[in-house]
DNA sequence: AGCACGCCGACT
DNA sequence: GTCGGCGTGCTC
């Protein structure tokens, strides 16, 4: 008897695959994509069957335990983008096919299964019994009567709430033969409250630059085969409307599309716009603020080919679509494309390749492309489209730079709003316009410190000072998200009353309200909008102007399109301005744009504020001018005598632990071992402490590769394998292109 | 990742 | 004298 061999990935960081033999009961039913739960080393773990073999050169096999999912299979296209995601970042296979999948089903969990009742017999009989019953047992009544009236299956649950029973009263009516109960795998719908008002729109008529960019990405998708494209559109320029009429295209020959969202600005109006735009296709969405049951579901129909357009996050880019036509990526600079735990991969550029690999046309767009997408579009790898004024009948905003002075720093915020921007704030309000004020910092005051002995309350696992948060009356780590009470007195000297400096939105919110008692002020951040639904409850008050000034991070930049706002404040643009990293200039130009796109979308001409201690910073002059080209040349410029991204390809090596002396003797000797390693054109930096030394009790070291040659850096990394493994004292990560040098 | 093997310090 | 620290290596 031929005894099958079955080549698996476990889920395990280790490079090779391993042999098991196909227990009779599995022969012909496991196959290349399935997953298996095998035993590897003393306990069971989840694997891919990626092949088989004739013989193995291992002497013991061990048998497979058993088939898991069998009705989930991954695909040969999915086998060998995971492949290439798994040896281009430097995770196991396993570990990356263990990510494409939705987080309930990972290390081989079963989904849950929730119960259903139907009506085992006939409406009339049930009403007959239930009137039968009446007098003894009322519940009892209650649940016949319930089940004869309803032509499906409904959840137990559901059946226990509607009729105020209790569960002996169901189990009584199963006893009978009235009624019927099953598992199911259920699968909620989470944007069935929006399918709702899924009113029919009206078609805009394209503005030229639209039709041109539709006109390429059209012709692309009739000829076949792989292209890239980077539509670079300002805001209001319309890319949704080109990607909405390309995805037409797709889904009217009988392809799927997926588009990919940053997190944040996947918001309930943004998958409203899509389907609105596609009406009548199936449209499942991928998003960690569903639940695990909803994602699951969501998963599962996709799957099982039902849907023709999947929206979605990061991890959405795995997407198990069998006829995939079109990709589009979203705000493709977002840096939360990127993963920041392994496998450390980009969705954007995970993207490309699968559109590579599978001969179809990929759109990245962006009002603020990364520089690594302007470089590769000017390079010719990308068609370049662009899209530089609005779709609207509104001209872009008119944008200026505010010098700030020392008022800004009163402890009490009322300095955060200078003379002219309340001055215009208060025109905005007579003439019943909204405003918009953005601060990229959460909480009621950035640091708390003492007046006499200068001491800065930080937190104690991290290198990092803490937030004060006054609704809460705590302070928090922003990084490990600790709290402990604030200070009453100066734990150093004992002085009372630490003041609470720096501004976050808590303060904003509350400075605002007090100067503009008129106005109707709200907050929109990740603390005041903890859930979905009060984050939709906000949006959606503003949207009908039930608010007059809203205060927000970057979540009121992302996701919405609030026609009536006449003027967007930025209280400081200079947060991020001085971050010890290479894109801090890049992300600064990113953000101040995108705010200020967020004004004048509606009757007027927009108005925005920009306010900041450095007005002469190329970032936000470029920024202001909404002059991308301008600042890219210039960044582009000094990026090249860098050789950094993206002209050189980096690796970031971390080394973390608890013992400073540990990682930092490691962190030398990595980085010695790197150097020995090295070939021509490739350049070892550091090591040197982290920006961020500690966080969560651990120090942190870092050097970073350098090169041109991306493949020059893969094979330095793989010479010092060894020395990049990590010990029980210090970590060791390894990050293909970091998005962030902190 | 886990888990066992194996070699050096402070404790019943 | 051992218990247990963690560096090292292996898992079909």
């Amino acid at each position: 008897m031929v005894c099958q061999i079955a080549e698996v990935t476990v889920n395990a960081p280790v490079a090779r695959s391993f042999h098991y033999l196909v227990p009779d009961a599995l022969a012909g039913t496991v196959g290349r994509g399935h997953r298996v739960l095998v035993p590897f080393g003393r306990r069971l773990t989840t694997g891919v069957c990626v092949g088989f073999v004739e013989k193995s050169e291992f002497p013991e096999l061990k048998p497979i335990q058993r088939l898991l999912h069998p009705d989930c299979r991954f695909d040969e296209h999915i086998l060998e983008l995971t492949r290439w995601v798994a040896s281009y970042y430097r995770a196991s296979w396993g570990e990356v096919l263990e990510a494409a999948l939705p987080p309930a089903l990972r290390r081989g969990s079963e989904e849950r299964r929730s119960v259903v009742v139907r009506a085992a017999r006939p409406a009339a009989e049930l009403v007959a019994e239930a009137e039968r019953v009446e007098r003894r047992s009322p519940a009892l009544a209650r649940v016949l009567r319930f089940l004869a009236a309803q032509e499906t299956a409904v959840l137990r649950r559901e059946v226990l709430e509607a009729t105020d029973a209790r569960a002996d009263a169901l189990r009584r009516a199963v006893a009978g033969g009235w009624a019927r109960e099953e598992e199911v795998l259920e699968r909620p719908d989470p944007y069935a409250e929006e399918a709702r008002d899924l009113a029919a729109r009206v078609e805009p008529e394209l503005t030229e630059a639209q039709a041109a960019a539709l006109g390429a990405i059209g012709e692309a998708l009739s000829a076949g085969g792989f292209r890239s494209f980077l539509l670079h559109g300002v805001t209001g320029s319309g890319k949704t409307e080109v990607y909405l009429r390309a995805l037409r295209q797709v889904l009217a020959g009988g392809g799927q599309g997926l588009v990919l969202l940053p997190e944040i600005a996947l918001t309930p109006q943004t998958v409203l716009r899509f389907r609105q735009g596609l009406p009548g296709a199936s449209v499942a969405v991928l998003h960690s603020m569903l639940s695990a049951a909803e994602r699951t579901g969501q998963w599962r129909e996709i799957q099982e080919g039902k849907a023709q357009l999947v929206i979605g996050a990061r991890s959405a880019v795995f997407a198990p679509l069998a006829a995939l036509g079109l990709i589009v990526v979203d705000e493709e600079h977002e840096p939360s494309y990127k993963q920041e735990s392994s496998p450390r991969y980009h969705a954007r550029d995970v993207a490309v390749m699968r559109a590579r690999m599978l001969g179809i046309p990929v759109v990245l767009g962006s009002a603020t492309p990364s520089l690594e997408s302007d470089a590769n579009a000017s390079a010719g790898k990308y068609a370049r489209l662009e899209m530089l004024r609005r779709a609207t009948p509104h001209d872009l905003p008119v944008v200026s730079l505010l010098q700030l002075d020392q008022d800004f720093y009163r402890p009490d915020g009322s300095g955060l709003i200078s003379p002219q921007l309340d001055e215009l704030i208060r025109r905005e309000l007579r003439a019943g316009e909204q405003v918009l004020i953005f601060l990229n910092r959460r909480g009621f005051a950035t640091f708390l410190h003492c007046l006499r002995c200068g001491f800065v309350l930080k937190c104690s696992d991290c290198d990092v000072a803490m937030t004060y948060h006054r609704r809460e009356d705590l302070a928090r780590c922003h990084y490990c998200g600790v709290a402990r009470a604030a200070p009453q007195r100066c734990p150093d000297c004992e002085m009372p009353g630490p003041r609470r400096s720096g501004a976050g939105t808590e303060k904003a919110a509350e400075a605002i309200a007090k100067r503009y008692p008129e106005a109707r002020v709200a907050r929109l951040d990740r603390d005041a909008a903890r859930t979905h639904q009060a984050l939709r409850a906000t949006v959606a008050s503003f949207g009908r102007g039930e608010v007059d000034i809203l205060v927000g991070t970057q979540m009121v930049a992302k996701g919405h399109d609030f026609p009536r706002v006449g003027l967007v404040g930025v209280l400081t643009a200079d947060t991020g301005l001085h971050l010890p990293d290479l894109r801090s200039a890049e992300r600064t130009f990113q953000l101040v744009t995108q705010v200020a796109g967020r004004a004048g979308r509606g009757k007027r001409r927009g108005r925005v504020i920009v306010q900041t201690f450095f007005p002469e910073h190329y970032a936000l002059r470029f920024a202001v001018a909404g002059d991308y080209r301008g600042f890219a040349e210039k960044e582009l410029a000094s990026r090249r005598s860098l050789g950094y991204p993206p002209f050189g390809r980096l690796v970031k090596v971390l080394l973390q632990g608890e013992d400073e002396a540990k990682v930092k003797e490691r962190a030398k000797t990595t980085a010695e071992a790197l150097q020995r390693g090295v070939e021509a054109g490739v350049q070892v930096l550091g090591p040197a402490a982290s920006p961020l030394a500690r966080l969560k009790g651990r120090y942190r070291y870092q050097a970073l590769l350098k090169s041109r040659d991306s493949a020059a850096l893969r094979r330095v990394l793989d010479a010092c394998e060894k020395e990049l493994r990590g010990t029980k004292a210090v970590d060791v990560t390894v990050d293909v292109d970091p998005q962030s040098m902190l």
